[in-house]
DNA sequence: TTGTATGCGTTATCAC
DNA sequence: GTGATAACGCATACAA
């Protein structure tokens, strides 16, 4: 079934046909209506492959997702999804490991795909400066800040991590604690770990706390099972701390797991801190005390920026969303 | 950059050059090279559109993922990304809610996207009986069993779920427990909780344990928030339980959650037991007894089983896996 | 308001 | 082994 056959079929010319299928002016009422009836009646339904092999483009957005373990980025896709789903774009979903070249991975994906806009969940400073250039369609940075990239066509959305981190880090020296320990990712490799560990350095070195990365700060990646294994690793280190902060939710939870298992209590041995807001944190127990990142913000920002820009407003803006910080069970005060 | 722009920069005409570009014999090794080398000098790479439009198909595998809130389908996606990027296909994933028609949204994207194959994770018999008929490429079924479908392009994979949840109640009530709720999905829309319900019915049957639906089964979606809920509506009951089995590992957060917050613990006062083995039920406090689907197997063999039929050998087969019971920490004797 | 004709980048069928 | 050339299904400029 093509548009030839619907021509045929109700006496009109193909080029009628396409200016119907295509809500196009100059078609009178009747030739819309025996045109719209014909197709509905076949459920036709246009080519898409010869639709974008003529018009030179796709109506994809595409989302370039960096690490799948990363709960937070599940629930964002999904925001994501449910966003562009009322728009007429279609949504594609790409992920890789936590530490490729996503850049790179979206110049190939750009010659293949030929997306309108690109939408990258994560991404790497040094990665933007190298390659981003060779990227000519716009973009939105969720989760990071893209203000001092030099790139006209790359927009960023992300919370004020550094300043959340602080005053998390801050709290939880009000409430008592000196002996406070890190779970982070590899600092060379993540600039979100970057920028949440400088809200730390910040918070350690204001109020005259103690904190030497060597002994206090353990690398992880975005998961359970290392958010175990780092805090496992803390306990073997001479310092005794009674607070941990933790990077994502997801180590964190790895890790009240770990203490738990070494015979000692959240909060009340040892309080802990994560950050995202993940859903199932107001469900475990103790309650996950945590930075949230407000999903649907996120999702509803970067999208409607991404359009703006498809649609031609050409305009490169860095949106700083503010994160909420919860004080649940999982972090009391000594 | 096209097939033509080559050809004219190398020499040989366009028909060669798509020879050796899609590796087709009949070409002299130093054509082969030299314009082998020309298209990797300019990272130059076929038109997707133009080359499906011309074959009249896609090389996409599309994934239909009944419920983006059931973390399994989340865990399940990429199992299945990652072993798709292992061929020559690309996969495609959409989303729908849990409770949507799959089978009509596969017709509609079947006519959208002219995938060689379709994946559907969780699907509802009506739904199949109904217009799967309309579908015509090879389809694997997966969480679900099609055994008794007349359909012969539609396999399946899945776990004998029936049996395994039937072996769990009675080993709940092995541990002494007679006062066992269910917590489970809407039975009359869901064929995966009326599988699952089944084996609860022949487990209390078969051993003579009183078990009233009305009174002993709650329903709700697969999401923590609503086993939280449902576990909170048991405790409005008449009855006393000393177990819940929950239908999802997602439920059985959300059932712990309700019942710490009612002052009962897990699994002094109540154990509690859930389906899917997630990765996160190893790391909440108690560990997450459960009924676990190999996530890894059930991607391989759904995977495997539809390239097969893709690639010509046309075989309707239906595999049952073994789910795994594992015994944690939130459920003893009593 | 409608019809006609051209070309998008590829593959594939022929001849050579 | 290689080179013309005709489709594939659609959008669109232009003619009517």
């Amino acid at each position: 079934m093509t548009i030839k056959d619907l021509s045929a079929q109700t006496g009109y010319s193909v080029g009628t046909v396409s200016r119907v299928l295509n809500n196009q002016p100059n078609v009178s009422e009747k030739a819309r209506r025996t045109i719209q009836e014909a197709a509905a009646a076949c459920g036709f339904q246009l080519n898409t492959n010869a639709q974008q092999l003529k018009q030179q483009r796709s109506n994809n957005i595409l989302v370039i997702v960096k690490g799948s373990s990363n709960q937070l980025f599940g629930a964002l896709v999904e925001a994501i999804q449910s966003r562009v789903a009322a728009t007429p774009y279609h949504l594609v979903v790409d992920y890789m490991d936590e530490y490729y070249n996503e850049v790179l991975r979206a110049v190939q994906l750009c010659r293949e795909k030929k997306p309108l806009g690109l939408l990258f969940l994560g991404g790497n400073r040094k990665h933007f400066l190298a390659d981003f250039e060779r990227i000519d369609v716009p973009c939105v940075l969720v989760t990071s800040d893209a203000t001092d990239f030099p790139f006209r066509n790359l927009s960023s959305v992300c919370c004020d991590e550094d300043l959340a981190v602080k005053q998390t880090i801050e709290h939880l020296i009000d409430l008592g604690h000196r002996d406070i320990a890190i779970i982070g990712g590899y600092l060379e490799r993540s600039d979100t770990s970057g920028r949440r560990f400088e809200g730390c350095l910040a918070a350690f070195q204001e109020n005259d706390i103690p904190f030497v990365p060597e002994r206090d700060y353990v690398s992880a990646r975005f998961s359970y099972a290392e958010g175990y294994r780092a805090a496992k690793e803390l306990l073997t280190r001479q310092r005794k701390y009674t607070a941990i902060f933790c990077m994502a939710d997801v180590m964190a939870m790895g890790a009240i797991r770990a203490l738990t298992d070494s015979g000692l209590r959240v909060p009340d041995d040892v309080s802990v801190v994560g950050f995202d807001g993940l859903p199932i944190g107001e469900f475990i127990v103790p309650r996950l005390a945590t930075v949230s990142q407000s999903v649907e913000t996120l999702a509803q920002r970067s999208v409607e920026l991404l359009r703006d820009n498809i649609e031609g407003k050409n305009v490169c803006v860095h949106e700083i969303i503010p994160a909420q910080i919860q004080w649940k069970e999982s972090a009391r005060a000594i």
